[in-house]
DNA sequence: TCCATTCCATCAGAATATCAGATGAGCGCG
DNA sequence: CGCGCTCATCTGATATTCTGATGGAATGGA
């Protein structure tokens, strides 16, 4: 049996036809068809029925489609771990949440890369959901998400330990005072924020609900809404020092049960770790320690 | 990557040379090395050291080859899984001691071939740690060996369990007398036999080592040699019933603490069962409990 | 009903890849 | 030095794979 048949298969399986397949995988229709056909043949069994609408699994299809995606995961893992030397070279690929990176991730990111040179860094951003669904599509090799996660197919292991605080305009002296105002906004980052969420939950269990929004694409744009007094928001209390020195805003201590909360590293189970992302979690751990 | 050059370079790892792996191939020497050249650049690693001697892995090509053998593993387990409709059919190849072929095994098979008519199947049969060692080698789906066996890559199910019993000559009225014979030896069906190895233990129990032994290749040979008095041999107390009943040998019992031996069936614990197998243990489990 | 669209199957020729066999080079050994 | 062993390279024959075109079947809209 051919990997790339069963890698073709995959595609068509998953796209449920044969021409997206092959559009997928840059060659024609026919292609596709004949490498399923003979997939099949050398089987004896049919994958795929095949109609006007496209083409769906048999029930053969369906016991074969888990292998299929297991060993092109395998075969890309054989080939990382005849590359990899344990000398971290090549693209290492991490996730994290904005306001992580901000905090935490650059004095981290500039001695990684200084002492690991032949190591590409590529950074995305993205909320806690964002950066699970893409670690388990591995696109990303692992992220730093909002704790805790619990996934059958992730492991994860705590990296950071933030106090949030809940930022209101200077010009409200109590937290008590800035939840009573009654235009108040939650000013966020992104929709899936996982900060948006702890504190929808943190201003119900107050009695405050379904507050109006307001998104923001950046931290700075953020700050600046909740100084101008367009709403209050929620985020590491490290991460607003000068803001705060400033006297642009004010920030309002929580209660530590409330407040604490677990950045963690993630990355699938299943996979084998670059030398590279080996050598970037021992990284993180040294600087987490010191 | 394509799974024909990994089969290729685990052969070629395998045996040690590219020209003996093209013999394994069906192919010639100029072919094994283009596809291994072929991985080799794909890679962008040596995966061998070349000499007059043959050909040697690198250490990159040590990491690679415990991914070669997966992989294949895997691609062969996709076949089945994709065919393997849930009725047993196809060839199902187990194996067995040969006193539990004997003693246990013949109605099971027959009535197991009658159920599954298409089912071919094929047993061998050998000594526990002849028995193991092809299932671990994918040789055989499973196999019916002496318990317990501890070893992390198979799992076992308890089969049937014997009670085994000292035979000897039928002049020899006691067990003790028996083994004060000056000329006594033990007479065993193989070298590897696990009986072999309970019985010296049993013996040294007793002050008795050192004893020479007789090796016959079939169970009537052997109680042939026992019953003319060349010595003694152990086994399943069931299996003896027409030349005790003959007056032939003599069956010693032995306490319940050295006769009790369990029968188990293993099987590899990463292989999926085939329906044929699963049918197999079913048809195992009902002869036993009923 | 008719036509455009969207699927998949099939075909034939071109481009590629694979194969076998011959040859060459390196090296140790008698 | 020639023999026997290895692997590398080359070449032409063969096989496979790719592409682009064509056809059929089903669907939905005019």
């Amino acid at each position: 049996m051919d990997a790339r048949d069963l890698a073709t298969f995959e595609a068509v399986a998953r796209l449920g036809g044969m021409g997206r397949a092959a559009r997928e995988l840059n060659t024609v229709q026919s292609n596709v068809t004949q490498r399923v056909r003979r997939l099949e043949e050398a089987l004896g069994v049919s994958l795929f029925e095949r109609s006007r609408a496209g083409a769906r699994l048999t029930p053969a299809g369906e016991r074969l489609m888990p292998y299929a995606t297991r060993v092109e995961a395998l075969l890309g893992e054989a080939g990382r771990a005849a590359r990899d030397d344990g000398a971290p070279r090549g693209t290492l690929t991490v996730g994290s949440l904005e306001t992580t990176a901000a905090l935490r991730l650059s004095p981290l990111l500039a001695s990684y890369v200084q002492a690991h040179p032949g190591v590409d860094l590529v950074l995305r951003t993205g909320t806690t959901a964002e950066m699970v669904e893409r670690v388990l599509g591995r696109e990303l090799e692992g992220a730093f998400v909002c704790g805790p996660v619990a996934h059958p197919q992730l492991v994860s292991t705590p990296a950071f330990s933030e106090e949030l605080a809940l930022l209101s305009a200077p010009t409200e002296t109590t937290l008590a005072a800035a939840l009573r105002r009654p235009d108040l906004r939650l000013v966020i980052l992104r929709a899936g924020c996982s900060y948006r969420q702890r504190l929808e939950e943190l201003l119900a269990r107050r009695g405050v609900v379904g507050l109006r929004r307001l998104e923001f694409g950046t931290l700075e744009a953020i700050l600046g809404a909740v100084a101008a007094g367009l709403g209050i928001t929620l985020m590491p209390r490290a991460l607003i020092g000068p803001a705060w020195r400033g006297g642009q805003v004010r920030a309002h201590r929580l209660p530590a049960a409330e407040a604490r909360v677990q950045t963690v590293f993630v990355r699938r189970r299943d996979m084998l770790p670059s030398s590279a992302l080996l050598a970037f979690q021992k990284h993180v751990t040294k600087r987490q320690t010191k």
